[in-house]
DNA sequence: GGCATTTGACCGTC
DNA sequence: GACGGTCAAATGCC
């Protein structure tokens, strides 16, 4: 499953079927908490250039900027937690259609949320902007859907996973408790039978070939609580 | 009225 | 100076 990682001490950064998952270490000396929070981004696409439901990630979001990006050909637009000022949630994201593919949209997430509150109710403005909520033929809006692969699982959050190391004896896994549980909110997207979330993070197999400390670690990747990953950075 | 998006201006980084 | 990211005023919708 995994294509490519690449990683040094400060920066780990996964590519897994066209999913880039990145994460900053907190110990890299960054200058802003900012950039300290996880980053990882991942590529939708849609079946019509009008069905923007898969950027609605079952989260609320708040559009607070445009721009257009020099070489592309769509403009990036940035979205921030609803609950950002009232629950200090500071997750964002960054969505811009891809420039050879108008069906497909690379979405860049920054951090996760801190506020425990879905969107379950329907956005104000759903007919327009780029997270409306998706909708049925008649106009009713979808109800939450989960990947059928993944729901077979009994995943009911298909990118929740439980830590898997390959050795529970190693010193490596020892700090990387088994049955760690964390979520990866971004790809828990409602709107999975509209569209195909081109990369997914289920089983990460992290072999490095320049840090002996990182040899051969096989865990399962999870995302929702980046402090603890962080924490154990030092692997990366 | 409250909350959302839009969009030009501003700021920080390279 | 160019560029990307964010701010905030203006505006619109419910």
């Amino acid at each position: 499953m995994q294509e490519e990682v690449r990683a040094n001490k400060n920066l780990v950064v996964f590519v897994i079927h066209g999913c880039t998952i990145s994460f900053v270490s907190i110990k890299n000396g960054c200058d802003t908490c900012r950039k300290a929070l996880p980053k990882w981004s991942t590529q939708v696409r849609v079946n019509s250039v009008q069905d923007v439901g898969p950027l609605d990630d079952g989260f609320s979001w708040r559009k607070y900027g445009q721009k257009d990006i020099l070489g592309a050909k769509y403009p990036r637009a940035y979205f921030r937690c609803t609950y950002r000022h009232t629950q200090s949630c500071h997750a964002s994201k960054q969505v811009q259609r891809a420039d050879g593919d108008p069906l497909l949209f690379d979405v860049v997430y920054h951090g996760n949320h801190t506020c425990a509150q879905r969107s379950s109710q329907r956005p104000r403005h759903a007919a327009s902007g780029e997270h409306s909520q998706p909708q049925t033929a008649d106009g009713q809006e979808r109800s939450s859907i989960v990947s059928p692969g993944l729901k077979a699982e009994g995943l009911e959050n298909p990118f929740s996973f439980q830590c898997k190391p390959a050795d529970a004896g190693s010193a490596a896994s020892s700090d990387f408790p088994a049955g760690y549980a964390i979520t990866a909110s971004p790809f828990v997207s409602p709107a999975m039978s509209e569209c195909q979330v081109v990369g997914n993070v289920l089983d990460v197999e992290l072999t490095s070939t320049t840090d002996s400390q990182m040899a051969d670690m096989d865990f399962m990747l999870q995302l929702a609580d980046p402090d603890y990953f962080l924490d154990n950075s030092r692997y990366f």
